[in-house]
RNA sequence: GGUGGGGUUCCCGAGUGGCCAAAGGGAACAGACUGUAAAUCUGUCGGCGAAGCCUUCGGAGGUUCAAAUCCUCCCCCCACCA
């Protein structure tokens, strides 16, 4: 089996590592134990925190112990890391439930089972600290020269908003787990983001001061789209793991939207189709480009929300969209589905209504307010104005037309925003 | 604690008595072009079923025919000094 420096490498998975070589040796030599930090910021994680946990799924597939640390202790302290401003402080409350939100997703895709991985929470070791021994063991390890010059720090050194004491010790605090996860686990090497950098070194070098022990560090690029934006941001805001937060359908709309260069790299990283096939897709065109979109939006929902829910995606973008299958030659390895054997039930957004709400009839830009494809009637009316709203696929030409009965095809409406938003209201009898 | 500078519509950022629902940019939304892509061009971009009205410039009061703009008090942020 390829050694899993070498995977990473070859899926973009790495930024920067700690001393490369004896690092490539550490693991192809040893079951590891590697552990990951994620921030109790939200009770799901999102699209953002993909990297790290695909990378935690690669080790574990690779037989390594992967530890999930979620940090709840942390977590009441805030990262400045990278940051331009202070994060709100959480209560603690919020920090155990979010905590207890994050543990359950990340099972989806490592398995805790029989130890195989390990999830830990840094409340556990943290809250128990005392202050002044805390400052003797380990803070006087720490030069707050070095801190200063940090790079995690200088955008809020220089900043206006500046860096309160409190966040300043997060270094520490993280520093200490590392340390904690070492004596306890014989955990050595720690992965993060690119912002992590600091923190991560920090851990080693306390490793180092008093275990007198070597471990090691990874970081992970900062994914962007091409366009540069930050990876799963939209203009609704984050694009979230959790069902209940983004649905599987518009999770599977955020992925086959994604910018032609970024396909292949994006395949690389968030699935685990082998990369002799995902290379290929770095010559496709036009529409075999969309089947490769397909692919990716396919088993990224498949990874995330399970087989059926990315079927139903599937079958409900062919719906709208039209069919449209994905040739049998590009990446065969997936399971995305190339034929019309599992047309049923879509699952595209809906809403019931009663059929005598359309006795007199509803103006065209009120039922475009009420199924949330305007934000208000003005935008509504605006939509229908400018030629953006159609109904069962025919463009509405009144911002006021009523709309009655006689729009009611086998028990259901089909309203649509522009190109890409559908509504589908369903009608009780 | 002292001194100075700030808080404007989703974001950045102009505006310092009427011409201000508030320049400009970004984001967003729609149209054309396409491949559910990008780029480009065009239009829109506080609310209300035109007009007109209502709400908005950190908060509360006040001056004025008229206040984002002037005055008073308060809250918050930043810099330098202590």
């Amino acid at each position: 089996m390829a050694s899993l420096t070498d995977v990473f490498e070859e899926r973009g998975f790495i930024e920067k590592t700690t001393h490369d070589e004896e690092l490539r040796d550490y693991i192809r030599h040893n079951k590891v134990t590697c552990y990951i930090g994620f921030d109790p910021t939200a009770s799901s994680l999102h699209v953002g925190s993909l990297v790290p946990i695909m990378a935690l799924a690669h080790m574990q597939n690779h037989g390594h112990r992967p530890i999930a640390l979620v940090g709840g202790g942390t977590g009441l302290v805030g990262d400045p890391s990278g940051k331009t401003e202070m994060r709100k402080l959480l209560t603690p409350e919020m920090v155990e439930e979010n905590a207890r939100g994050i543990k359950k997703q990340l099972s989806g895709f490592i398995d805790f089972s029989d130890g195989k991985a390990l999830m830990v929470n840094n409340n556990d070791w943290l809250s128990e600290l005392k202050y002044i021994p805390f400052l003797r063991d380990i803070g006087r390890h720490f030069s707050v020269n070095r801190m200063i010059k940090a790079e995690s720090y200088k955008l809020r050194l220089d900043s206006e908003e500046g860096l309160s004491f409190i966040e300043f010790n997060y270094m520490l605090l993280q520093a200490y787990d590392f340390l904690e996860l070492f004596d306890k686990y014989g955990c050595r090497l720690q992965m993060g983001g690119s912002d992590q950098w600091g923190n991560i070194v920090a851990g080693i070098e306390l490793i180092r001061k008093v275990r007198k022990d070597n471990s090691f560090g990874i970081t992970f690029p900062l994914i962007k789209t091409s366009n540069g934006a930050k990876m799963g941001k939209t203009a609704k805001g984050a694009v979230w793991l959790d069902p209940e937060r983004t649905t599987p359908y518009d999770y599977y709309q955020y992925w086959i939207n994604a910018d032609d260069r970024d396909v292949e790299r994006f395949l690389a990283l968030f699935t685990f189709l082998p990369m002799n096939e995902i290379k290929q897709t770095g010559n496709l065109h036009g529409s075999d480009l969309n089947s490769a979109k397909t692919i990716l939006a396919f088993e990224t929902t498949l990874l995330a929300h399970g087989r059926d829910e990315a079927v139903k995606a599937w079958r409900a973008a062919a719906s709208v969209f039209g069919e449209r299958f994905v040739p049998d030659n590009i990446l065969k390895s997936s399971s995305v589905p190339r034929d019309n054997s599992v047309m049923e039930e879509a699952s595209v957004p809906c809403s019931y209504m009663n059929a005598d709400m359309f006795n007199p009839g509803i103006p065209a830009f009120k039922l475009f307010h009420d199924v949330k494809l305007a934000s208000s009637g003005g935008a509504s009316r605006r939509l229908i104005e400018q030629g953006g709203a159609y109904i069962n696929d025919r463009r509405i030409e009144k911002f006021d037309e009523l709309i009655t009965l006689k729009y009611i095809n086998k028990m259901e409406i089909l309203l649509r925003s522009g190109k890409k938003r559908f509504h589908k209201i369903k009608i009780n009898r």
